[in-house]
Formats: C-alpha cells, sequence, structure tokens
DNA sequence: GATAATCGTATTTTT
DNA sequence: TACGATTATC
C-alpha cells in the first residue's frame, strides 16, 4: 500500500479498520457492532479507493436514507473531493429506471406511488371485488403485496403459493393492482428494486453498463437489506466482485419490510471468498452503557454471538427510572435537562427515544413548558401533509398525464362541480377507450357521455390542465412551476378560512424546497423533483446538534449518537410493542420479539455518556388511559452499573387487608388538554402550557411493578405488571414458590 | 353536488 | 383521541 496515503487516511483508525480501509479487491464484509465506527471505515475506504487509483465515477455508496448519503457525501467530500455516487438503493435505482426503463416498454415520465397512494390503489381495487373490508384489510393487502415483491414475486407466483382463500384474494388483488399502476404509468416503491432487477435480468447489455461503471460497491446497513436488493447489490458486483458491505446483526429493525439479517449471516455463501473483518471496538459508549445494551440484546436466541468492548471508563450507570403517568415521565425528563444544564452550563446532545411517533406529544408539551428548546424528527413530514400532495398531484399529473391517482386526487380539488358520478361516468368512459383517464378526456372522449353540466365541469377542468402544463413547461424554474399551479388552481383560496394560514405555510415550505432543490440539481427539472419529493424524507432535512433536543422514533435514531439519550416509554407493551406480542410462539420468543429487544439495544446504544430509562405505569392509548408498566427487557439489564429508581410513592395506599385482598375507590378522572398545533412539527419550540392532568389516583400510583405484594393464599410476590381489565385488574406476579401468575382483581 | 354531522377504527416502526 | 370515511341534509 502506498505508505504516503497512510497518514492522513488511515490516522486514528484501528487495526481491523485499517484492515477493512484497506482491504484490496474482492467481496468484503465488515461486522461493525454499534459505535465501531462504520460509517468511519466506508467514508476512508472510499477514500483509500481513490488513492489507490480508482476514481470517483467508478465508485457506488449505497445507504439506507437519504440522510446518510448526505452526510457520507460530505464526508467523502473532505477527504477525496466529489464525484463518488452516493445514494440509497430506492435513489439510485430510480436513477437508473428513468434511463433506462423504455427497456421494459414502460415510460421514463413515471411516477413514484408512496404508501398512502398505493393503499388508494388497494382499496379501489378490494371495492371493485366487493371484498370484505373486515376480512381483507387493504393495509394488510398492500403489506402482503409488498412481501411478495420483496421476495420478486409476480402475481402468478402469488396466486400459486397461496394456500388459503385469504391469500388467494390477495394474489388476486395483487393482479389487479399491478395492472392499475402499469395503466397509470407508475411504480411503487417496492417496483423501484423489482423493475431494476428484471431490467438487469431481462437486458445483460445494460447490467453490464453498470457493472463496467461501478468499480466497486459499499453497501452501508446491509443487515438492514432485504431479498430484492441483495440480487441488485449482487448483480452490480457480477464483474469486478468488489462488494463492501457493512452491518450489525444486532441492529436489524426493519424485518417488517423484508429486510433479512441472513444477508449478512450467509454473505460467504454468496459471496464465494469473502473475506470477514469483525469491527469490536466501541468508541462511543461508556462501559456501563455498552455493558447494559450488550447483555440486553445477548437474551436473543437468534443470533451470533459477537463481543463488544471498549477502552473508556465505566462512566456513570445506567439510570432506570419508573414514573407513574406518561405525563410524569415528560415531566420528569424535562426536568432532569434543566438541571443537568445549569449544572454544567453547557447544552449537550440530547435525544428522547421513543418506540412510536404519538409519544412525543407529552414530551413537546412538558419541553416548552419548561423552555428546552427541541426538534421533532418527524417523518410524516411535509410531502405528506394533505396540502402539499394535492399541489404534487397537478404537478405529478403535468409529468405524467397516466398518473390515475394524482388525477383522482384532484380533479375535484378545488370543488369545481366534478363529484362522485361524474368521476364514476368519466372513468367508465376512459376505460372504454382503453385510455388512462386524463388522456381519455383531453381526447375528449366524455364529450357525448355527460349532461351538460358535468361536460361543462370536465371541459373546465380539461382546459385549467393545459393550461397548466403549458405553464409549467414555461416556467423558469422548478420552484416557478410550483408557484403557478398554487395560483392558477386558485387553490388556497377554497381552503377554509381557519386552515388557510396553515396551509399557506406548508406551500411556503413546498416552495423552499423547490429552490433548495434548484440550487443543489442546476439541471433538476420538475420530473427530478417529483421523485424527490417523493423519496425524501424530513429526516433528511434535520440537522443534529443545534443546541436543541431531538425527540424521535427508535427507528429513525439509527445511525445517530447522542451525549445524554433518554429511552422513554420503556413499557410492557409499548417496547415490545403489542403488535409484536400477539403473534408470540408458544415455545419460546416470537422473531418480533427478538427484533423489539433490538430496538430497545440500538436505542440504548446511541448513548455517548448518559443513558436514562425510563417508563410510566399508566399511559393514554387510544383515548384511554391503559396501564403499561415495565417492559420485561428490564428485567434483562445487569445488575452491575445500572441504578434503579422506581416511581414516586404517592399518597398512603391500602395495600393488603387481612383477606390479602386490596380496595380500590373510585378512581380519578385524569385527562390531559392536548391541542395539536396544526403547524410544521418540525423544528419549532411551542410556546403553550398545557394543562397536565394525570393518573393521580394514588391506589394506582403505588401499585407500581416490582412493589411486594402479599397475597393469601401464594404468599409474598412481586408484582410484574398490572392491566386493567374493565372495572378490574389483571395484575401478574412473580411468586417465588409458584411462578408468574395472572391473579384479577 | 356540496357541506355538516356522525361513525368507526386505528397506532409500530419507513424507503 | 383523532382521523378518515360514510351518511344525512340542504
Amino acid at each position: 500500500m502506498p505508505e504516503n496515503t497512510d497518514n492522513y487516511i488511515l490516522s486514528g483508525l484501528n487495526e481491523s479498520q485499517i484492515e477493512a480501509v484497506t482491504f484490496g479487491d474482492g467481496p468484503l464484509l465488515v461486522v461493525a457492532g454499534a459505535g465501531s465506527g462504520k460509517t468511519r471505515v466506508i467514508t476512508h475506504r472510499i477514500a483509500y479507493l481513490i488513492e489507490r487509483g480508482a476514481a470517483p465515477e467508478e465508485i457506488l455508496g449505497i445507504t439506507f436514507t437519504n440522510k446518510a448519503a448526505k452526510e457520507m457525501e460530505r464526508r467523502v467530500g473532505e477527504m477525496a473531493g466529489e464525484g463518488v455516487m452516493l445514494r440509497t438503493f430506492h435513489s439510485f435505482c430510480a436513477l437508473v429506471l428513468r434511463r433506462q426503463i423504455h427497456h421494459l416498454g414502460l415510460d421514463s415520465s413515471f411516477s413514484i406511488y408512496d404508501r398512502s397512494d398505493s393503499l388508494k390503489v388497494v382499496r379501489r381495487v378490494c371495492k371493485q371485488f366487493e371484498l370484505d373490508p373486515e376480512q381483507y384489510k387493504p393495509a394488510d393487502m398492500l403489506n402482503r403485496i409488498s412481501a411478495h415483491k420483496d421476495g420478486v414475486e409476480p402475481p402468478e407466483i402469488a396466486a400459486e403459493k397461496a394456500v388459503s382463500e385469504w391469500d388467494e384474494q390477495a394474489a388476486r388483488v395483487y393482479a389487479k393492482y399491478e395492472l392499475t399502476l402499469t395503466d397509470s404509468n407508475a411504480l411503487d416503491f417496492d417496483d423501484l428494486l423489482v423493475k431494476t432487477v428484471l431490467l438487469f435480468n431481462k437486458h445483460p447489455e445494460v447490467l453490464a453498463r453498470y457493472q463496467g461503471q461501478y468499480k466497486y460497491l459499499l453497501v452501508d446497513e446491509y443487515q438492514d437489506t432485504n431479498y430484492v436488493q441483495h440480487l441488485i447489490a449482487k448483480a452490480l458486483q457480477g464483474r469486478h466482485h468488489n462488494i463492501t458491505a457493512v452491518g450489525d446483526p444486532d441492529q436489524t429493525i426493519y424485518t417488517w419490510r423484508g429486510a433479512r439479517m441472513e444477508n449478512i449471516m450467509r454473505f460467504q455463501e454468496e459471496f464465494p471468498g469473502a473475506r470477514v473483518i469483525k469491527l469490536e471496538r466501541n468508541y462511543r459508549s461508556t462501559a456501563n452503557i455498552l455493558n447494559a445494551a450488550s447483555y440486553s440484546v445477548a437474551h436473543n436466541i437468534n443470533r451470533h454471538e459477537k463481543v463488544l468492548y471498549t477502552q473508556s471508563g465505566s462512566g456513570s450507570p445506567v439510570e432506570v427510572v419508573g414514573h407513574s403517568g406518561a405525563a410524569q415521565e415528560a415531566e420528569w425528563v424535562a426536568k432532569t435537562i434543566n438541571k443537568h444544564v445549569q449544572r454544567t452550563e453547557s447544552f449537550p446532545s440530547i435525544g428522547i427515544l421513543y418506540r412510536t411517533k404519538y409519544q412525543s406529544g407529552e414530551f413537546e408539551a412538558a419541553l416548552s413548558k419548561h423552555g428546552v428548546p427541541y426538534q421533532v424528527v418527524d417523518t410524516t413530514g411535509l410531502f405528506e401533509r394533505k396540502v402539499v400532495k394535492d399541489i404534487a398531484a397537478y404537478l405529478h399529473l403535468v409529468v405524467n398525464p397516466k398518473d390515475n391517482v394524482a388525477l383522482q386526487r384532484i380533479i375535484n380539488v378545488p370543488t369545481r362541480g366534478i363529484g362522485a358520478k361524474t368521476l364514476d361516468r368519466v372513468t367508465k368512459v376512459a376505460e372504454a377507450t382503453g385510455m388512462p383517464i386524463m388522456p381519455a378526456i383531453l381526447d375528449g372522449a366524455h364529450q357525448q357521455e355527460l349532461p351538460p353540466r358535468a361536460r361543462k365541469a370536465v371541459d373546465n377542468f380539461v382546459a385549467l390542465y393545459n393550461h397548466l402544463s403549458e405553464e409549467c413547461f414555461n416556467a423558469s424554474s422548478v420552484r416557478g412551476a410550483v408557484e403557478r399551479v398554487i395560483n392558477e388552481t386558485d387553490y388556497l383560496a377554497s381552503i377554509k378560512a381557519d386552515e388557510r394560514e396553515e396551509s399557506r405555510e406548508l406551500l411556503d415550505y413546498f416552495l423552499g424546497f423547490a429552490e433548495q432543490y434548484q440550487e443543489q440539481e442546476p439541471e433538476g427539472d420538475l420530473t427530478g423533483f417529483m421523485e424527490l419529493s417523493v423519496l425524501a424524507s424530513d429526516v433528511d432535512a434535520w440537522e443534529p446538534d443545534t443546541g436543541s433536543v431531538s425527540l424521535l422514533t427508535l427507528h429513525s435514531a439509527k445511525g445517530l449518537e447522542f451525549d445524554m439519550v433518554f429511552l422513554v416509554g420503556v413499557e410492557d407493551r409499548i417496547l415490545p410493542h403489542s403488535r409484536a406480542l400477539e403473534d408470540r410462539d408458544v415455545m419460546g420468543e416470537s422473531e418480533a420479539m427478538e427484533e423489539e429487544r433490538r430496538l430497545f439495544h440500538v436505542g440504548m446504544t446511541r448513548a455517548r455518556k448518559t443513558l436514562y430509562i425510563s417508563y410510566a405505569n399508566e399511559r393514554m392509548i387510544r383515548g384511554q388511559y391503559e396501564y403499561t408498566g415495565e417492559s420485561p427487557f428490564l428485567q434483562e439489564l445487569p445488575s452491575d452499573g445500572v441504578s434503579w429508581e422506581k416511581g414516586p410513592r404517592a399518597g398512603g395506599f391500602s395495600l393488603t387487608s387481612a383477606k390479602g385482598r386490596w380496595s380500590r375507590k373510585s378512581s380519578g378522572v385524569s385527562r390531559s388538554k392536548k391541542k395539536k398545533s396544526p403547524k410544521l412539527k418540525k423544528a419549532k419550540i411551542k410556546k403553550r402550557a398545557p394543562e397536565k392532568h394525570a393518573a393521580n389516583n394514588p391506589e394506582d400510583a403505588d401499585l407500581q411493578p416490582g412493589k411486594k405484594i402479599q397475597h393469601d393464599k401464594y404468599g409474598e410476590g412481586t408484582l410484574v405488571s398490572i392491566n386493567r381489565a374493565g372495572e378490574k385488574k389483571l395484575l401478574k406476579i412473580d411468586f417465588p414458590e409458584y411462578g408468574v401468575l395472572t391473579i384479577l382483581e
């Protein structure tokens, strides 16, 4: 290896990292535990390859999110300049398909459907087939379709494989769904991957071109790749065999989306001669944090043994803190942050991590009440808001007139007298002509079929469409095009007065995004912008460490790190989420359960110095207070390096009478008034101090998991969990002699 | 055909 | 709770 490159590319790296960075040609798997510097290895390896003579254009780096791609681009840019292609699988495939999809007989102006678009199609198909929406839930159907696509199984295969009525119906819906998308010249997220594989299979000469171009392929987060993605990676490295995959099986948290840990586990079989390098030294966390996380995830059975070590000090203990309710938990987090800031007079990077999005509300309220700046990293961002989707639909339709979903979305938005009935007729007329709706009405197919009034309305719409097409075509910028659509449709005027301001704000953000897009992609056109608006998420725009606390889900926390982490809501049906508990099998734990545990592990390993884990005994779920209580995962933490603080013992509580029963009085009606601000949830500091009541029932507050309980039949036991069942409570109590029993009280 | 009121169901996680 | 979807009314 060239000696002179060592200093700036290799300095500060440990032995295994250097080995990975300087690995020569051939397949390489880097199994990198949390905090072991895997991103560094990738960026340095790219720099090394370039130093060693590879052209930047010959390198393709695949990341899991656009955000990660951007970050990597920045880091590679600093070390080795520009020109390396860094993208997600989805955006790379979109790029390939825009250029090559004509080989598959499709049109390069295709729309990309997000999940809600796809769901609309599935709903319509289900309705058409007159399927009972109870038994055949569109969302489940779509998940199934997606699973088939992940496995590159076309509808015919799906039908063959069906072993139940449900499977058969799903296959039928799948087939129709595919036809509908093709007619609309649209691809869904999965199609981006699947069509790319098809393209490569059917047209080896196209594949050969990409194989020739990309001599080096590096894939990050390999543990979360699915089958199609694996096929794409395999195809791309087919000529030079220079694939570097980096990942950590313990951080597989997307199996629900088809991620396969086996892609890592069986890497050597798939890529013969592959070298495997493990990165086992953790540079991020204190020993206590690392130890707690490792100990916990070691409870998974389906796992390859991996030992992480650190040379940092033990640090302060991991603190586990219980609370009576979710509001108290949030309050405690806010106060703890303030205390810390006052004591140290500094603002460390802080993350509040939770399992589900809806949990953010309590924290937003508490933080703003205490004047703590925060930002919610919300993935249901700008582009999924109705207002933005409406305007985007016009743009989609201009780019791709066949886009039936877009058309159906806006043909009567703002209302222009084209109701369900007219739309229905128009759809029928279009079907008769064999054309998608917009082309059909542009052709005047509706003229004879509609009553005068409806015809006029449709004619007006056609006129508007033509006008918009022209405007967009003539617009000097992407922003200009978007602006004209907003103006010419008179969209804002149609919004109810009290929501108009908010809509305006959202659209302003959208416009700002268009402008930003153009700055970054001077060559970019409307099609490119529309693509970005579907594939990008708000996480991509989020900037860490800006002197505010970050609120985010465990999933979106992947790959990030904070000085201080609050892992909150670590409760019975929240962290192992209730949905994961459902399919628990009798013999042991389900796959889903293990994934929840990995999620817990991912959360803990985000922390550098301080880790708090907290739970509440009660929280609002679906508008009702429910008992949750300690997560079973907490029992799996090591005793060393973890300190416990049970929730506040509020009020006197008569636990036992002579008969070992406990009395129960009326539970105070608790409520929390939380008016959700309709504004953008991103990066803003709310000033409101909502009323915060909570479950202040002293009895309940004292009935904490972990509490010793005397039972007249079974003796003393430890309360494991509490669930409310109507008027009664279901108590799970661990008795030394009998094990865990469930008692209805 | 548009609007308001009511009803029912969903909340895991995301490219 | 809170949203979307269906229904009732104008």
